[in-house]
DNA sequence: AATGAATGAGTCTTCATTCAT
DNA sequence: GATGAATGAAGACTCATTCAT
């Protein structure tokens, strides 16, 4: 007597969630060129059934961050609260950036492997790095958009922009560095704000002194 | 006859600097996953002889970090300048910082990669974490300073190193991520030093007054 | 309450035929490498249930031969039409011999993959070998036969007999090779048997000559 | 002190070749499908080693065809001896065929495997099924002279292909299954020959005549 | 009787490392 | 000191076969 469809629906996502979960463990730990035995290990289940699962080592990257990604944690999208000020609208967006970073450190490490892998599939590559490349659309015009309105600092945009992905980035790092640390002292959004800060008291440097000059 | 044992001696060593500098090469090309075989090849020498040099690959990797930590590629040492302001021996330290990693970004990468390879001898790891422990006590000491100073933002200061720290690591990352944005638009430091910068709604706050002070 | 017993039995019997259909389907597509994966989704079973009714997958060539040769479908017997003349004897055999190969490649070329498998049960193999020899001994038979009663050429009869299992073969595997041009341009029988032709005209050669001397 | 390049050279050309015969040793008795292993423990080396001299097991097959072709092993050209009569062309050219299969029949089976295996480089297989398709047409071409010629059997000329590539190629698994009868009793150019034999009752035919006016 | 999840041995392939010369 | 041929221990992946239900 077979198992009934519905009890093996259910093995089957049990087993499914259970690989991944291994994986996402294995990978937290060794990062993501842990082998597949180490995987199936994690998962106490053969090799074989891992493939049985997910076609290649690859596919199992992609499940995680599908999943990742259903499951909201993509960065969050820009467009609501056009009322607020660019700077408001900056702090929420990165306040929610930060909290998802802050609480899945190991799926944006994933992400950056998958990303800079030469074997991943280029479609993939492409759709991923297209959401980077809007979110960096997105931020720059937020930038611009502050910096017309007096909230952002002046000066090249772009280079806010490189700061700033590198300091999400280098946060995600952290977490796999030092991860007591990463958790006891994660910085506040207001700090990483501060980048955007328009000088105080410029007024009185030199970089001032053109602006008046251009006046 | 054998060459008399001082040109013995020199041959070796340029030998040896030859094949790190083509591990270097190699590594910036291709990640620090890159194969032995690339790398002798780049060095035109055999494989057997970047044996005789190096005992082993993690051995270059070493040899290429201490290298280049010999060379003051590290991270500069504080000490120096105490006459100075917290504030400015901050900027100058993360100026020097700052060119380092984007002069060299590849020797940073490899760092982080022996970092957290776990097949690192835990030795050689410790080693260095201690090198980077030491720099972020050196930075939480300036910082602290800076605080009491009313130069540098209050807060835990904990996480002003950390969100330095990623920050800078982030960039390294950046530099391989897409390396023409990373040279057209390298962040100055005058960004990441906002960083510090004392909230300015704290107009009231003895922050500012003492600015106004200063002014 | 269970099924009688006969209706269970005819249930096994069906199940099996279903099974060993769906191989032969199978491997005629993709050979006889194909997995058992394959077989069994054809079947419409899972492959647990194939492994009830045959052992392995050698059990199921087996069973696919053996089942395909009590059908009739094995190289036919000889012996019957005794009167007719040698030559009328072997274009009656041939010409079944060949409507079995035109209409079922895929059976002969199983055979021929078992048979060459090193993997296949010795026993088995010499079995099916005993056939095979069986045959091409009364083949034999035939064909010195007919030399004797001048209708077929002289000379080494192990070579006509070489040369005509050589011709089966390979017309089996042709089948593989260009299914279309197999069909469209299957050899009539009257073009084998040519093999066997007394050559004419010989009288002028020097072969003839020794015939001429013999006779 | 290194080996002199000459000697390496050697070194190499020996180990190529010496991984190429067990190749074709291994693969003569156990089929295309033997496994590196086998072929490395044939060869008395390391599989690792296999690779250094080929990239991949289909290489080898590669290699092997290629060195076997350069050996002069390829079905022979036809162009030449324009001037004898299509009987004695076809019978020259199928005599060399011949010869080359009997004197290498592992070479052929190798050849229809690569031909039959779908993971082949459609570029190989197209080169290889051209020469194929090419000998085809030639004699094809041949046999239609022929038969205009009143030297070989009327009928569909299709059929005549089909039947003699199919003998040339069940030739070919015949020494796989028996080789000593393969040695012993490999039928002569004048069996195979027969097949393109006018028929003798055709004496009164028109063929006959046609023969009788050439006289 | 039937299912399909699970296993594990085997396959091709790569690469750090060793060794005869 | 130097070479590069050779090794062997993984690694990703496949598939015939078994087993709990």
């Amino acid at each position: 007597m077979p198992r009934s469809e519905a009890e093996n629906q259910r093995l089957r996502e049990q087993q499914r969630a259970n690989i991944l979960d291994a994986a996402m463990r294995v990978f937290a730990r060794s990062g993501p060129s842990a082998s597949m035995a180490e995987i199936a290990e994690a998962a106490g289940v053969s090799q074989g059934l891992a493939y049985r699962y997910f076609a290649s080592k690859h596919e199992i990257y992609y499940a995680l961050i599908a999943r990742a990604m259903r499951g909201g944690l993509s960065e969050p999208a820009i467009k609501e609260m056009t009322t607020d000020s660019p700077w408001l609208r900056l702090e929420t967006l990165l306040s929610r950036i930060l909290n998802a970073r802050r609480e899945h450190p190991e799926f944006f490490q994933l992400l950056y492997h998958v990303l800079s892998d030469a074997e991943s599939p280029a479609e993939l590559r492409a759709q991923m790095s297209e959401r980077g490349t809007f979110l960096a659309y997105e931020l720059r015009k937020l930038i611009v958009e502050g910096q017309v309105a007096g909230e952002i600092a002046e000066g090249d945009p772009d280079q806010l922009v490189v700061a700033l992905l590198a300091y999400l980035d280098g946060l995600t790092r952290y977490s796999l560095y030092d991860p007591q640390r990463f958790k006891d002292h994660f910085p506040d959004v207001r700090i990483v704000m501060r980048l955007f800060k328009p000088e105080v008291g410029q007024e009185d440097s030199s970089d001032e002194r053109k602006q008046e000059d251009d006046a």
